[in-house]
DNA sequence: AAGACGAAAGTGGTTGA
DNA sequence: TCAACAACTTTCGTCTT
């Protein structure tokens, strides 16, 4: 079924946009933009109405989540102990019969899920990821084991991956160094797999924004709220003469990050930047020429240095 | 002595024939 | 499928503070 929404494209400002209800996509049909493709449904099911005093509108039941292996909706048919308790030969047969069935619903895609998201937890957790990445993450395994992606690559790298591409997505975006040290896989693993499993599954992820990573990077160099803001302003203007594209968003992020605190009066070494960046100095130094020669940040530079 | 700078060679991924 | 290519890294020598 497909519907009309009634919603604006953020891209070209049409009301042309269509949704296919099945498949979960939302896209405009003058510019091909796809919306919301696969995108975690963020509205919350389960609420709780503390003011009510009668209780009469409260819910039972935990949320769904996809953050375990059966979405939190699983059922146990019974341990032998549970066995003895009952009565007539009739109620033993039906219980034979229920267990049996529900073990066989347990296949082996639900076993490797139970073990996956475990470590996906585990590694989200590491990195002090928002509970809504760790959902997204966990749909994108929960799809590449349904579409076999994982045979002939590990568990591990392929969660590394799904969180990576979950990062991205939600514009919080972690660096494959960061994600290597959290999962014990190497980066050039996670990014092949991070680029096999999204091509393969269709994810669209747009570049990721520099800007994205510098309240992060400021504040692991303890850098001022203003210098941090300032950063953010050099990329602005950095991106408006084309010096942003084509180049790794860490090494820009980094570099302004350099520039903003040199002309704030908080210098940090290149390679303190550079650190906490994943990059070398040799990359902040080429971006930070490149910044000071087109943005005429040369004079106030000297300013700052005489004081 | 530490930091900044730049040249040169190497790596892994993308692109286009 | 292969070669050209751009971005980034590694390494190292030199200059500056």
């Amino acid at each position: 079924m497909i519907r009309k929404t009634l919603k604006e494209c953020p891209e070209c400002a049409s009301r042309n946009i269509f949704r296919d209800v099945e498949k979960g996509e939302t896209i405009c049909r003058d510019c091909g933009l796809v919306i919301e493709d696969r995108m975690v449904d963020f509205s919350q099911e389960w609420r709780d109405f503390e003011d009510d005093r009668d209780g009469s509108k409260r819910r039972t039941g935990a949320p769904t989540t996809q953050t375990q292996f059966d979405q939190g909706l699983g059922t146990e048919v019974g341990t032998t102990a549970d066995f003895y308790k009952l009565g007539s030969e009739k109620e033993r047969g039906k219980f034979f019969r229920l267990r049996k069935w529900n073990i066989r619903i347990s296949t082996a895609i639900e076993r490797n899920l139970k073990v996956a998201l475990a470590e996906l937890k585990r590694v989200s957790s590491f990195l002090k990821l928002p509970r809504s990445v760790e959902e997204e993450a966990a749909r994108v395994y929960r799809l590449a084991v349904q579409r076999g992606l994982v045979r002939g690559r590990s568990m591990e790298s392929v969660i590394a991956g799904a969180l990576y591409a979950a990062c991205r997505r939600h514009e919080i975006p972690r660096t494959l160094d960061e994600m290597g040290e959290a999962s014990g896989i190497e980066k050039k693993e996670i990014g092949r797999t991070y680029r096999f499993v999204t091509r393969e599954l269709g994810i669209s992820i747009r570049p990721s924004n520099p800007a994205d990573y510098i309240p992060r990077f400021a504040s692991a160099l303890k850098l001022s709220p203003e210098t941090q803001s300032k950063a953010v302003e050099i990329l602005e203007m950095a991106r408006d003469i084309e010096l942003t594209s084509g180049r790794g968003p860490t090494g820009i992020a980094a570099a302004a990050l350099y520039v903003a605190s040199l002309i704030h009066g908080e210098k940090r070494t290149q390679r303190e930047v550079a650190d906490v960046a994943g990059v070398t100095e040799v990359t902040i130094r080429n971006r930070y020429k490149e910044l000071i020669k087109k943005l005429k940040f040369t004079k106030q530079i000297e300013k700052t240095k005489k004081k």
